[in-house]
DNA sequence: CAATGTTGGTTCGTGATGCGAACTAATGGC
DNA sequence: GCCATTAGTTCGCATCACGAACCAACATTG
């Protein structure tokens, strides 16, 4: 079954920690997803509208958190604008860039959908003890740590 | 800030592993999705076939894994079908029903998206220990447990 | 300062995805 | 046998994502 016998030593127990990571993204994921289609929102978009409500990006930086092209973002922003979620306005030093920003209903989603999704995941966490959430937390931030900073947007290893 | 006032003794110390949550799953399926991409798989492609790495379920109970609707199932199948990668075949029992296959081109797919995903994902796990993996791989099992049996899809809480 | 190249965004066309509505065919209950 | 239910499909539509092509505003040269 195994076929680790070049390297004895670095062997790949890790495979199951691999499907648990890869289950829960889905698991969490669709629960993601599901709570956004309940406000008509794709995951591109929540993802969007998460990072607006940290930040004042341009286009390109926000196509480039997403690991999308620009074409992309313009429809996503063009879409999300005519709801009246977001807003474009000229970037103030450089002529050609467009900075995009929530308005204030954009703002009010992404609480909800903060609240909501607090809400969903609960279940699964109370299936740990309080002191282990806290560790899970902890590892998992650790796992992430300097990734989100700028190789997690999907093009970790290229 | 918070406005947890009614609930006094229930806070939400949790922020912070729904956050961690959410981004190891929005980190983890960027990655996928981007190993997919190169094989021209999408993520619910991807998600079918691994199911199909398993099981020879209906039409049906792989939409209701996915939290698709049926029609979304068959034109997913279908293109799969067309580039040789699952069969379908009338399901012995049940005249109306059709089971879903990987061919044996497919399996393949699935084995060199399994050998991809662990290394792509392998850089994110060293940075913990050994023991911290264990610790981590567990907690995650002990969260999704008996979810991934029938809530996860995408109708935990409905 | 003018010519050139680069960068930021948009538009267009195309394919995949996902859904609601409507349909066919087989099953099950009576 | 008749009717409701279930399994899959087809159709039309909106979204999403991309490559190609384009314009406008910088930046760099000479």
């Amino acid at each position: 079954m195994k076929k680790q016998r070049s390297t004895p030593r670095s062997p790949a127990p890790d495979d199951g920690l691999v499907d648990a990571l890869v289950t829960s993204a889905f698991v969490t994921m669709s629960i993601i997803n599901r709570i956004g289609a309940a406000h008509d929102l794709s995951l591109s978009l929540i993802r969007v509208l998460g990072i607006l409500s940290d930040r004042r990006p341009r286009m390109a930086e926000l196509a480039h958190y997403l690991g999308l092209e620009k074409q992309t973002m313009s429809g996503l922003i063009a879409r999300a604008e005519k709801r009246g979620l977001v807003e474009r306005a000229p970037n103030a030093d450089d002529g050609r860039a467009t900075d995009v920003f929530l308005t204030s209903t954009g703002a009010k989603v992404v609480k909800q959908l903060q609240v909501q999704g607090r809400r969903a995941l609960a279940p699964l966490l109370e299936r740990l003890s309080a002191s282990e959430r806290r560790q899970l937390g902890e590892l998992l931030r650790r796992m992430l740590d300097a990734d989100d900073a700028e190789g997690a947007k999907g093009r970790a290893s290229s």
